[in-house]
This record gives C-alpha cells, sequence and structure tokens, in this order.
DNA sequence: AACAGTCTCAACCGCCTCGAG
DNA sequence: TCTCGAGGCGGTTGAGACTGT
C-alpha cells in the first residue's frame, strides 16, 4: 500500500514562486507564525501545497536565512563534517547558522564536490581517488598538471598561502604572475574566466590545506598529548603551537580562526630549504600540551562564536564515539572528542601516518 | 549574433521519522 | 501496540543564466 502524496488537489500551481505569492506567504507567517503547514495554502490564499510552503518558506523566504558566497571557515567545517558525516546536509546545516541544508547542498554538489575531485580526492570518502596510485597528502594538494614553473612560482613566498592554480581548466598561457593576491590587488593581463577559475581553484587549495592541517595536526597534538610532552619529531605540531603562541590578539580568536590560519603546506610557514620534517624550525625542545589547553580554554570563554564550534565539536564527538564527553560545554574535552575521532579513524581524510608526512615535507 | 554546452540552484518527489491519538 | 499524518530529509530535476565557439 503506497503512501498517498501529501498533496492532491486540482489547480495546485508549481513551479517557481511569483513576488505576489511570497508576500502572501510571507504576511501569513508573520501574522501567524510557522506550523499547520497542510493548512497555509488556504489561508494564505495560496494555490499551493503546503509542503511547497514550507519549502519556500524554510529554504528561501526566512528572514533570517544568509545567502551568498560561503566563507572559506564554513567551507572547512562543511568538508569537516561531510567526512565524516556524509551526506547529512540538515545535520551539517545546524552547524552553520543562518544556512539552509538545501543551500548546503546544493554547495557542495556544485562546487566543493567538484574540487575536491579535481584535488583526486574522492568526495565520498575523502580518500585519495584509486586512479591516483595512493597520492600523498601533499600530493593531493599540489597542482599536478601545472607547468613546473608554475608549481616553482607557487613556492615562493611572494604568495603566501597561496599554494595551486587550478588543477583542470587552468590556462598555462595565463601570467601566474598577473593574478591577484590574497589581499584583493587588482588582476591584470588575464581574461575573466582565467581569474575566476584561478581565484575559485586556488581558494579550495588553501581549503584543502587547512583541512588537512587539521586533521594532521589534531592527531599531532593528541598522540603527543598522551606522551605527555612534545618532542622534536612532532614538528608540525611546532609550528601549530608556535603559531598559536604568536598571536597576539587571543580575546577575539576563535579556536577555528586559529585552527584556519596554520597551514603546514604554506611556504610562508615552511621555506623550501628547510622543509624537512625532521629538523622543521629546529625547535629540540618539548612542548607542553597544556598551553594549548589553556589557550583554547580562555578563547572558548572570550570568543564571540560565529559558529557553532562547541556544538560541532560535541556533536561529532558524541555520535562516533563511544567515549563521548558529557560536558558539551567543555571546549577542551569536545575537541579531544574530535580528535579522539580523528585518530580512531585513521583514514579519516588522507593518509596521515607521520612517516609519510615526514616524506612529503623532505 | 546565434547556437550549443555547461552550470547553478530553487523546487519537487518520495521516503522516513516521530509524536499524537 | 498500532495507525495516521505532519514535518523532515536527501536525491533529483529542469528552467534560466552563463560561457565558449
Amino acid at each position: 500500500m503506497s503512501r498517498k502524496p501529501c498533496c492532491i488537489g486540482e489547480g495546485l500551481k508549481k513551479g517557481a514562486w511569483t513576488t505576489d505569492e511570497d508576500k502572501k506567504l510571507i504576511s501569513y507567517i508573520h501574522d501567524h507564525g510557522e506550523g499547520g503547514w497542510r493548512d497555509i495554502p488556504q489561508k494564505a490564499g495560496l494555490k499551493r501545497c503546503g509542503k511547497s510552503c514550507r519549502l519556500r518558506w524554510t529554504n528561501y523566504l526566512k528572514p533570517e536565512i544568509k545567502r551568498g558566497e560561503f566563507s572559506s571557515e564554513e567551507e572547512q567545517i562543511i568538508i569537516m563534517l561531510h567526512a565524516s558525516r556524509g551526506n547529512k546536509w540538515s545535520v551539517i546545516a545546524r552547524h552553520l547558522p543562518r544556512r539552509t541544508d538545501n543551500e548546503i547542498k546544493n554547495y557542495w554538489n556544485t562546487h566543493l564536490k567538484k574540487r575536491l575531485i579535481e584535488h583526486g580526492i574522492d568526495p565520498t570518502t575523502h580518500k585519495p581517488l584509486a586512479s591516483n596510485s595512493n597520492p600523498t597528502v601533499a600530493e593531493s594538494l599540489t597542482p599536478l598538471n601545472a607547468p613546473s614553473s608554475d608549481k616553482q612560482y607557487f613556492r615562493s613566498s611572494s604568495m603566501p598561502s597561496l599554494s595551486s592554480p587550478p588543477s583542470s581548466g587552468f590556462n598555462p598561457t595565463c601570467e601566474v604572475s598577473d593574478i591577484s593576491n590574497n589581499d584583493g590587488t587588482q588582476v591584470q593581463g588575464c581574461s575573466l574566466s582565467c581569474k575566476k577559475r584561478f581565484k575559485k581553484s586556488s581558494s579550495t587549495s588553501r581549503l584543502l590545506n587547512k583541512v588537512a592541517a587539521k586533521a594532521t595536526s589534531i592527531k599531532e597534538i593528541l598522540s603527543a598529548s598522551m606522551e605527555g610532552s612534545f618532542s622534536a619529531s612532532t614538528s608540525l605540531f611546532n609550528g601549530f603551537t608556535e603559531q598559536i603562541r604568536n598571536e597576539k590578539d587571543s580575546s577575539n580568536a576563535t579556536l577555528t580562526n586559529t585552527l584556519a590560519e596554520f597551514d603546514p603546506f604554506s611556504q610562508s610557514l615552511y621555506p623550501e630549504h628547510e622543509i624537512n620534517a625532521t629538523s622543521v624550525l629546529g625547535m629540540d625542545q618539548g612542548y607542553d600540551f597544556s598551553h594549548f589547553l589553556e589557550k583554547s580554554q580562555n578563547e572558548d570563554k572570550n570568543m564571540n562564536v560565529e559558529y557553532s564550534h562547541d556544538l560541532l565539536m560535541s556533536d561529532v564527538s558524541q555520535e562516533v564515539s563511544s567515549t563521548s564527553v558529557d560536558d558539551q560545554d567543555n571546549m577542551v574535552e569536545n575537541f579531544e572528542g574530535w580528535s579522539k575521532y580523528l585518530l580512531d579513524h585513521n583514514d579519516f581524510m588522507y593518509d596521515t601516518d607521520s612517516d609519510s608526512l615526514e616524506k612529503h615535507f623532505i
């Protein structure tokens, strides 16, 4: 026995909503509130299915909905959550205030998914694509088909954190040096489409770098914390903690912002001649993990949360780990929960094995 | 200018979940 | 415990916009 359609009726309108219909719906909900969607069309004078009204309201008309381009932080959250949760758009949407699940789903399907594939990463499993014969993290994030001269260019410290030209659709005749830096300097001597592709893809590379950095760094953090201190071999984390130590205005910094700014693949952090995992930064002394935890706690207390960091951490950790945290407001514990997840799932996104990581930096 | 191919995203479809009775 | 139905969810579609030739 099949379920009957929610809306059976002659003359029900379908397709794009008109301004007039929008006004009627907004006016009705303004006066009567949400809910009772089945009755709303009739009461509001709309020839629409109640379900259609609900979707129109929740995905488009709701006043608090944020529209427009996704920020890099939002993209990071989407990728991280998708890696752990899959196509749970409503769950992901809960961590991105004012974004709808439909919008996130569309953005994933039309932008992020495509870009991950371009970088040789399976958007479903978040692992390197089989055809890439197990590329390493760095290889996955490095331009595979860019001219060597361009690769060299992107290693230049003159373009901090700009790590990759587009892996597809990249026009080798387009002079990279003519393209804008991240500070928004005017682009010159390059076609509009080229600029757009470049901007989009280079931003993706930075994003992927950041996500990879989080995965590897968090794993390092927890590994080291279990041992009590950090050794020189955890050079990646040394850079990470150093970055945190150097944060001058921690009062307004969020943990996400701090993490987002750490980019182990950035040449500004690791000049080419220093890229060697056993001697990066030349730090031999151990690091006290409590420093990081304390800072995280302070930031958590002070930060003006734009995104649901605590919710993000607790939600993920609780659902994927049997040793879930009890105190959802405790950022550190939640952070550890998320870290534990990463540790428990070594195949989280990439091969984060420290040996292979070292190889990337030699 | 015209056409074809591609992209974007609002909207729809059908199944699922869960609370009320 | 079972049934029903409203609301929620994820996958898919297709019209319009955009881009390339």
